[in-house]
DNA sequence: TAGCCTCGAGTTCA
DNA sequence: CTCGAGGCTA
């Protein structure tokens, strides 16, 4: 080493080089040096040289990825080389056609396939000229696009300066990517704009399109966009005979490459890929629609050519669409069983993930404006990790004249004036005998409270409408002659179905109490009522202060509970069905059980294959074992079925809660 | 009083 | 399954 200090040019080329290798040791290589604080200051200490010297500035310096002034108006400009479009496929048939029609063309079955995933994204162009990065273009119409260098540049991702060795002098280069933005930050974004008052972006791959087309990079600057480098526009002189090769080329040149890319010498091997990466894929912090297989040989490529600018050489692999765009027809009210208002939007038929969604809850009315959604928009419907479709937002900005949405004045059903609690999100018709009410409850407990086989949610409707069945009374005085004026009904199913609406006057008190729509209470608290009180007089003789007592039961719990028992319809009720041969006493069902699983808590996820979830419960439950809903610190195990639920296994994993499998729990009954 | 845990309520489609 | 909020505990 010298003993000279450096020149102040020396000085600053080696800040560039060092700056732009820790950058590459981040973002491409996922492998940092040195921490953020190290490279902040190596930063700082170039700003500051070229500050004092601006002569200094080269256009590939880590400095330049910020501030460019806003544009204008993004220029046009024409790709080097065409960017062409991949034709999809979405079965495994489809797949094995392609391969056969690829093994003909060719004559030989000898081919091999490299997969990568396919992201969610933008397709970008970028040119290198003398190994610096000189021009990004968005993909356009595959032979012009978009000028967005100055956005490009604030991708820290993207190198400024090929990683060249000795002796390499690319001219030209032309590579290919998708840009886009990771989940993490698309999340952190849309908090910001809520916070700030604004409407957050429907999804990821908007929300980058956006990013990327801002006026002003520096706004570009602030969003976490990242890059996924998947090919090359012209690749004359690349030492690489195929896909693969040029890939691990272009990561040791500077570029961030995917590293789920994958060889795959049969395509059987590819489609278990493809359909094993569709469940991998919520994995990922980014989105991804499917898999692109490219027949990896760059010969075999140019034999093969390309049909209409597409490849012929290459397929997307989609899988059903996540999210999907379709028109909100029209924002209709239910009024639930506590009276809540739910507002729900009908929607033109479209397929999300493998089904038809029609309808979707839009929850309450500042959700629905927070999200800015009206009538008539063409809005985002998403099933993501979960089975229930949401509306995420409108994709095009409003029609003219149409307006915000607003909650009815008065309920629907009953015209009652509709309340809306200071600091509660739900709108709610104050009506105790609001129809929606009654008849909600009903329903409520002929498949959740008393589980009546035979009788359903349509057929209480109906009976509802004919006047028939208007209470819980009239369900157990209803003939199996009355059943038999609905349509569906036969001697047989009506007969049945009397039967069991007899039998289920056998069902438990805990079950009972939670069937009778007392407020703020469910399964576990109508238990906790259930065990402390034992029978329904002494639990309606309580004052408050004596119902708090119960497990779980606090102020605000104990006084709806209180309140409910002092109406005096609710105790003509319970009079009425207590006559009619219910249950309001305790049997001995609700024993705390002393087995060798006491103390222990359990959660289940996913289908089991030998017992539903229900009967695994009741097992675990008999041996002792506490069984809930969610994931705690506490939980001694979770039980994972197939399919399980992505946000209790992440949950479990990070708070290092032992997984078990069908086999562990089939293990733990048995002692 | 904060933060964790648990519960209630509402939810879609085949 | 998720959300919001009540109840419990450190």
């Amino acid at each position: 080493m010298s003993s000279k200090a450096p020149t102040v040019e020396q000085r600053a080329a080696d800040l560039r080089d060092l700056l732009e290798h820790h950058l590459y040791r981040y973002h491409v290589l996922d492998d940092p040096e040195i921490s953020d604080a190290e490279y902040d200051r190596l930063y700082d200490e170039l700003v500051a040289i070229e500050e004092a010297n601006p002569q200094l500035v080269t256009p590939d310096s880590p400095t330049q990825r910020v501030g460019a002034p806003p544009s204008e108006k993004f220029q046009k400009v024409e790709h080097p080389t065409p960017m062409g479009s991949l034709e999809k496929v979405t079965t495994d048939e489809a797949l094995e056609k392609w391969q056969e029609d690829v093994c003909k063309r060719l004559g030989t079955s000898d081919v091999v396939y490299v997969t990568e995933p396919k992201i969610d994204g933008l397709s970008i162009n970028l040119i290198y000229e003398d190994g610096v990065f000189v021009r990004g273009a968005t993909r356009g119409d595959g032979y012009r696009g978009e000028d967005v260098t100055p956005n490009l540049r604030t991708i820290k991702a993207i190198s400024m300066r090929m990683r060249l060795d000795e002796g390499e002098t690319p001219s030209l280069l032309e590579v290919r990517g998708e840009v886009y933005l990771p989940l993490s930050g698309f999340n952190a974004l849309n908090e910001r704009l809520v916070a700030q008052g604004k409407k957050p972006t429907p999804n990821p791959r908007n929300a980058a399109a956006g990013s990327l087309r801002q006026k002003d990079s520096a706004v570009t600057a602030q969003r976490p966009l990242s890059i996924w480098i998947h090919g090359l526009g012209m690749r004359e002189g690349l030492p690489a005979e195929g896909h693969w090769d040029a890939l691990q080329w272009l990561r040791a040149h500077g570029f961030r490459t995917n590293p789920y890319a994958e060889r795959h010498e049969s395509i059987a091997s590819v489609a278990k890929a493809c359909s094993a990466w569709e469940k991998k894929r919520i994995e990922l912090d980014y989105e991804i629609d499917g898999i692109v297989i490219k027949v990896d040989s760059f010969d075999q490529q140019r034999r093969l050519g390309a049909l209409h600018e597409r490849p012929r050489w290459a397929r997307a692999y989609k899988w059903a669409p996540m999210t999907a765009q379709t028109k909100l027809e029209k924002i209709h009210i239910r009024v639930g069983r506590t009276g809540a208002l739910n507002p729900w939007a009908q929607l033109e038929p479209v397929e999300v993930g493998g089904v038809t969604v029609s309808q979707a809850t839009l929850h309450n009315e500042e959700d629905i404006n927070r999200k800015d959604i009206r009538e008539g928009d063409e809005v985002i419907v998403q099933r993501a990790g979960d089975v229930i479709p949401q509306v995420v937002g409108p994709v095009l900005p409003h029609k003219r004249g149409t307006r915000p949405f607003k909650m009815p004045a008065n309920c629907p059903l009953c015209g009652a004036e509709i309340v809306k609690p200071e600091g509660e999100a739900m709108h709610r018709c104050p009506n105790k005998a609001c129809p929606s009410r009654g008849l909600e409850s009903l329903i409520n407990w002929v498949q959740a409270a008393a589980d009546i086989e035979g009788v359903g949610e349509q057929s209480v409707r109906r009976l509802w409408d004919l006047g028939l069945v208007r209470s819980l009374p009239d369900l157990y005085r209803l003939t199996k002659e009355q059943l038999m004026e609905l349509e569906g009904y036969g001697e047989i199913s009506a007969t049945n179905a009397v039967e069991s609406i007899r039998a289920s006057k056998e069902v438990p008190f805990h079950r009972v109490l939670f069937g009778l729509n007392i407020p703020d209470v469910g399964w576990v608290t109508a238990q906790n009522l259930a065990r402390h009180f034992e029978t329904v007089d002494r639990l309606a003789a309580a004052t408050q202060e004596e119902i708090q007592e119960a497990e779980g039961i606090g102020p605000d719990r104990a006084e709806s509970i209180a309140e409910w028992f002092a109406d005096d319809a609710n105790r003509q009720l319970i009079d009425e069905l207590c006559k009619l041969g219910l249950r309001f006493e305790i049997g001995d069902e609700l024993k705390p059980v002393e087995g060798p699983l006491t103390g222990n808590t359990y959660v289940i996820t996913g289908t089991l294959e030998a017992f539903t979830r229900d009967e695994a419960a009741a097992q675990l439950e008999a041996k002792g074992a506490k069984v809930v809903n969610s994931v705690s610190g506490k939980t001694t195990g979770l039980i994972i079925g197939e399919e399980p639920g992505n946000s209790k296994l992440t949950k479990a994993r990070k708070l290092e809660v032992p997984l078990l499998t069908e086999e562990d729990l089939v293990q733990l009954l048995r002692g």
